[in-house]
DNA sequence: AATTTAATTTAGACAAAACTAAATATTTGT
DNA sequence: ACAAATATTTAGTTTTGTCTAAATTAAATT
């Protein structure tokens, strides 16, 4: 696999959202800037290495064996973006860019290795799960706080309510995007939950529950 | 820079050994295992770009601003190759190959964060040195541990007498290639000496002393 | 110093991945 | 159902980095 055709893999792979849809090459020549002319030609390279299924005017799709590299190249990005953030102290958001480099990487043992040295997480600092070297991974859900039941962990990945007076609160609970988070009890009466954030336990309103989103791995 | 423009600057770099010295294009091809005309054409684009000197039939030197850019990947490989044994438990033989991906990845935070999270190291698991970001370093010097003053600190790189005999005993005494060694005493009398090997104490005779080489920094 | 040999460069071609412009399908609106 | 609008593909170029074969220059030998 060249660099190039592992872009247009993962780039199919996520307009897809994982799913069999049928994708429209001109939606992968806006996602991937470049013409849909390249796509067409590119398209039919990945059709004769059976990565797609093809069909003239119809779109594409990832056949198993492109899911499965898109997976493996899924896998690398978010193990590297652990590692960019757990140790190497990079912001959660600031990582894409050298995440997108790293993931073309091609050694398997390095992979594997840089697994256990993370202690192979299940989710990236976004919360998006991780697949296993098998590409088996668990879909996860944006929830808010409110709507999730006592027990669940995520991580926090974005707010409903973006006021002002919001954020102030967040960033005085020193609450940021991309902590981990986990919901340990629910007052019936006025909705407050008590979570466990970074290790640190604290309660916070039904108001503050409503507004604060949850990426969190379904349990199937 | 191109992937290619970097494997040609360092290929340059590494047979003129730092120096100043013209290169054929028939070196670089056998180094590369590419054919000289390939060499030309690139030896010609990196010439327009100021990275070598070029004149026809003369060979080629790296221009200051080449030299720089060799240090620069160099630098890049070599805190990689620490990453991979210290932190990863690669063997200090198998790093060359995923180093030599790594080392083309774009990102100065990158680079500084990881240099920071490795503790700043002066040399790499084979006793090379790294240069700094400003392109300074050491040279790097093998000589054998009878040779070198009390005092000495480097990393054991190669032994002079390969037989069974000698290997057996490095192996009981869980001295391995990329440990890294100083000198704490010598004896006169016998010419013993006295070292730290990965944090253990420990007396070699003066046989064994003159058939271990060690690859230190020189201070200059 | 002339000739042979070896090294190096030039010229022309190729593959990958992109682009532009033109041609062809498909979808949409009436 | 048909024309207009939109989406997609085809055909023909371009750029980058490589190659082979031929031409040229430099080095070595006699």
């Amino acid at each position: 696999m060249t660099l190039s055709e592992e872009d247009y893999i993962k780039t199919i792979y996520h307009l897809s959202s994982g799913q069999e849809e049928s994708i429209s090459t001109n939606a992968i020549a806006d996602q991937m800037a470049t013409k849909p002319s390249s796509v067409t030609d590119m398209v039919k390279k990945l059709s004769e290495k059976n990565m797609v299924n093809y069909k003239k005017y119809k779109g594409v799709s990832l056949t198993e064996k492109g899911r499965l590299t898109a997976l493996s190249i899924v896998r690398k990005h978010r193990l590297w973006e652990v590692f960019l953030v757990d140790k190497l102290d990079f912001a959660w958001d600031e990582v894409h860019e050298v995440a997108e480099q790293l993931e073309h990487i091609k050694s398997d043992k390095l992979i594997d290795k840089l697994d256990t040295y993370l202690g192979n997480p299940r989710v990236n600092p976004h919360g998006d799960p991780i697949p296993s070297k098998e590409g088996v991974f668990k879909k996860s859900v944006k929830k808010l706080i409110s709507e999730l039941p006592v027990g669940s962990k995520g991580v926090c990945v974005g707010v409903n309510d973006s006021s002002v007076a919001f954020l102030k609160f967040l960033d005085k609970n020193k609450i940021s995007l991309g902590d981990s988070l986990r919901i340990i009890e629910r007052e019936d009466f006025d909705g407050s939950v008590s979570i466990v954030i970074n290790d640190r336990e604290m309660r916070i309103s039904d108001q503050i529950a409503s507004n604060l989103f949850l990426e969190i791995l379904e349990n199937k």
